[in-house]
DNA sequence: TTTTTTCCGTTGCAATTGCAACTATTTTTG
DNA sequence: CAAAAATAGTTGCAATTGCAACGGAAAAAA
């Protein structure tokens, strides 16, 4: 992101009439996506998953939100058959913003709204570019792939080899679509072919 | 799209002055996204896909092009390590357009660039709801789950049980990320269950 | 600090899938 | 039109995966 986002969310707090702040625990549903809410919703504090759960029960993790990310229909609508939530995964604090029309500047003097139109585009344009990394993981065809492509991309992101998972183990094997005990067995054989060292959810990927 | 996009691509051409009209003949390339090109393209006719190859060889099929779709590296800038292509399915004619950036508008009291200012938010969101149904697509675990919830996206689409598959059953199989043989064989299978009817490309899905 | 709940780690087994290797059919091209 | 290429359709077999069902460890709640 190319502006100060800590600013942004500070002028939007003291300027923004439209705005309110509420907490959540572990396991509360922050949002759902069933009907429009002209609304949308940023993460002050803690984590949430974007989830949708299918005919069959399986849960599928669509997006992993933590500190300062934003998320609200607008991003979303239209999609599918089934419902979306937002789940907090730990005490988090979300601050809700309405709006009649995202594109249209406030009629009073709101810094935000004038900062939220310059910068959705960049806002929406990294929503893209998470969910084509989604898209780059779903479609590898074994498990094995699958881990160490999101290995990679999160050694490149903290530019480090070792790092950590951001999800329980379980939550994982539900971001990439895959049982969580074949899972767990493949990680098994990474680490026992020395291409992983593995220490609770910290991994360090090894050169071949 | 809520504007008129037929009308938007005729002012656009007559217009401005920085595109391009270009054809392609089945399989060539349109365009690769491995540097930033600082353009994007207007499929005027004829069919395309945005294709990955990985490094086992496999082909993905991203996204599948058809007239008057928009394609160009904004939609897609930062994602992966592997090279993105537009490959043309048939003979195909696309507009080219060349901007130094996106969001000002041009110096020239150019028409199309105002509008595409303007209504660039809508077809972005159009490129999210796409994406976010390849994710459904490929987050479903089985063939015939992917199968059955492409088919049901077609029908709702036609509004209608029956339809055409927009692609060869082996890009199709590309689509969905599986194997062309044990995609074939699921069909056949739903074929046999009387879950579906068949006949070429046609589909018809059958009330359980 | 207990108790309860969630998460991790494992394994046998059956089902699904990918791979390879064909033939048949349709489409494209010289 | 004939040859070549692409696509469709099959099948056996091996590898991978999902499912189910555990026990143990860790974390959260009482």
């Amino acid at each position: 992101m190319d502006f100060d986002i800590e600013q942004f969310i500070l002028d939007f707090k003291n300027n923004c009439t439209r705005t309110y702040e509420k907490n959540f625990s572990k396991g509360e549903v922050i949002t759902s996506y069933i009907q429009k809410r002209h609304q949308f919703c940023i993460l002050l504090d803690g984590s949430a998953d974007l989830v949708r759960y299918d005919r069959n029960g399986n849960r599928i993790i669509i997006e992993h939100f933590s500190k300062n990310d934003i998320f609200g229909e607008v991003f979303y609508s239209v999609i599918t058959n089934n419902e979306l939530f937002v789940e907090s995964k730990q005490q988090s604090t979300v601050l809700f913003y309405s709006y009649d029309n995202i594109h249209s500047k406030c009629k009073t003097t709101c810094k935000f709204h004038s900062q939220l139109v310059e910068h959705f585009n960049e806002l929406v344009i990294n929503k893209i570019i998470d969910l084509n990394i989604r898209i780059e993981l779903l479609s590898k065809r074994s498990i094995r792939e699958k881990l160490l492509t999101y290995f990679n991309f999160l050694a490149t992101k903290k530019f480090n080899n070792s790092f950590t998972i951001p999800f329980t183990l379980t939550d994982l094997a539900d971001y990439l679509s895959v049982d969580r005990s074949a899972m767990m067995r493949e990680m098994k054989l990474l680490k026992e072919e020395e291409i992983i060292i593995k220490t609770g959810n910290r991994i360090t990927l090894l050169q071949h």
